[in-house]
DNA sequence: TTATATATTTGCCACAGAGCAAAGACAGAA
DNA sequence: TTCTGTCTTTGCTCTGTGGCAAATATATAA
């Protein structure tokens, strides 16, 4: 029953990696509150401030041609957001809404050069959150070409036990509100199979669902999968 | 019939960026020869050297669970990779295969990390690399989870045009030796069906391909599925 | 509380594309 | 030149999953 929670590397989450560094960041900038749903950005707005998000989660998406979102990524708590495509001078790639009441400090183009110039690490830790992003999805790329459907919701469940996991006395609860509409849109599949697939699973006793929730009941049947 | 074969932004290729330190960059590392097919690193491998090709080109991919490749990029003429791994002394996160003859520039760690307290400006240019490569697999995760097989090869087809396309009367041949398989390999799907599609294309007019080789004699007709 | 909007579930059908098989085409070696 | 191994093509079948529809469940507002 005692699955490892055992944090992913976070190398943008100055919060956990440096507290000091961490808060003279926020003097750079301005904080800003969004409420769930809203948008902080646009896919294809020139990038002019990167963000740091301080409370919440935001989910970043691109919209594929009917409309529909493909999300690439949730952004959580103490990670920073499009610092290389602010740095590069160019458009967001992704659009970022808020998924949770969200605290958010606004850092323009001066700030975070004013910052990478003063503390070079911050350069060198960005790269290297990129590089974690990139291979992230060269995993989820090659989930995408060659699992099935369930497996990849499995992963994704797993990863999400990792990064937003808590803990209690059922099982894991994921700390991120997730309709099974955006679970499908995070794993290219349809928000119908993903319900039919959630439905077994909760009948048989690996996971408890209601509304948007999900708390994994036995992480090991989940797990279980990766190795198929 | 004139394509506008304008080159994607190559940040990582000094040799076009900067002569000068790409001279530079040659005298940090030993080069060494690589036959087509032949294996530079492995998947998994400790990450020691980067490699910067001198001439010829890399094919990057991972392995699925039944064995299947499944093709993350190129890495043509003038371009590093591997930077962020050694960088963070990780792992490999990719095969390295020479799919031409080939010269690589091994620079392992002491070498990458001269090279970057040398010139700071090496580190941004590798950050907007990778930032750039994880645009383009946002973009291919897009495309695999909501186009279908056809407009994915013709995505395929326009991105090589614009990165390895060498004009001549027929049309634009592309640079690099492709089986159907290595195609299906790239875009996740079966090499069945892209020999169809390409079958079906060649029956247009559109291309002409032999064994390997493909030729695109009508780059508008492909270019057009980008829209739909 | 009731009303309204939004999420979820499930039966049903349709089809894109996977995968097998077997023939054909081509390149390099001997 | 012939041989051999590697690509490519194409007919065939099968299936995972998409997507509609309609019922149900759940949250939020009034």
């Amino acid at each position: 029953m005692a699955v490892k929670l055992e944090k992913n590397k976070k190398y943008l989450n100055f919060k956990i990696l440096s507290p000091n560094l961490y808060n003279e960041i926020l003097h750079y900038g301005i904080a800003k509150n969004i409420a769930p749903g809203n948008i902080l950005f646009h896919e294809g707005d020139l990038a002019e401030n990167c963000y740091l998000v301080n409370k919440g989660c935001l989910k970043l998406s691109k919209l594929n041609k009917r409309g529909r979102e493909v999300i690439i990524r949730y952004i959580s708590q103490g990670n920073i957001t499009a610092a290389p495509a602010v740095l590069k001078n160019e458009l967001y790639p992704v659009t970022a809404h808020a998924i949770k009441f969200s605290e958010v400090i606004i850092l323009n183009k001066i700030a975070i050069f004013e910052l990478t110039r003063k503390y070079p690490d911050i350069l060198l830790n960005i790269l290297m959150a990129v590089f974690d992003r990139l291979e992230d999805l060269q995993t989820r790329y090659l989930a995408l070409s060659s699992d099935q459907v369930e497996n990849r919701i499995a992963k994704l469940m797993t990863s999400l036990m990792k990064n937003s996991g808590m803990e209690n006395n059922n099982g894991v609860h994921i700390d991120i509100p997730l309709s099974r509409q955006d679970i499908a849109d995070h794993i290219g599949a349809s928000m119908y199979t993903v319900s039919r697939t959630l439905s077994s699973w909760e009948k048989m006793g690996w996971i408890k669902s209601s509304r948007k929730q999900i708390t994994i009941t036995n992480p090991q049947a989940l797990t279980l999968y990766e190795k198929t």
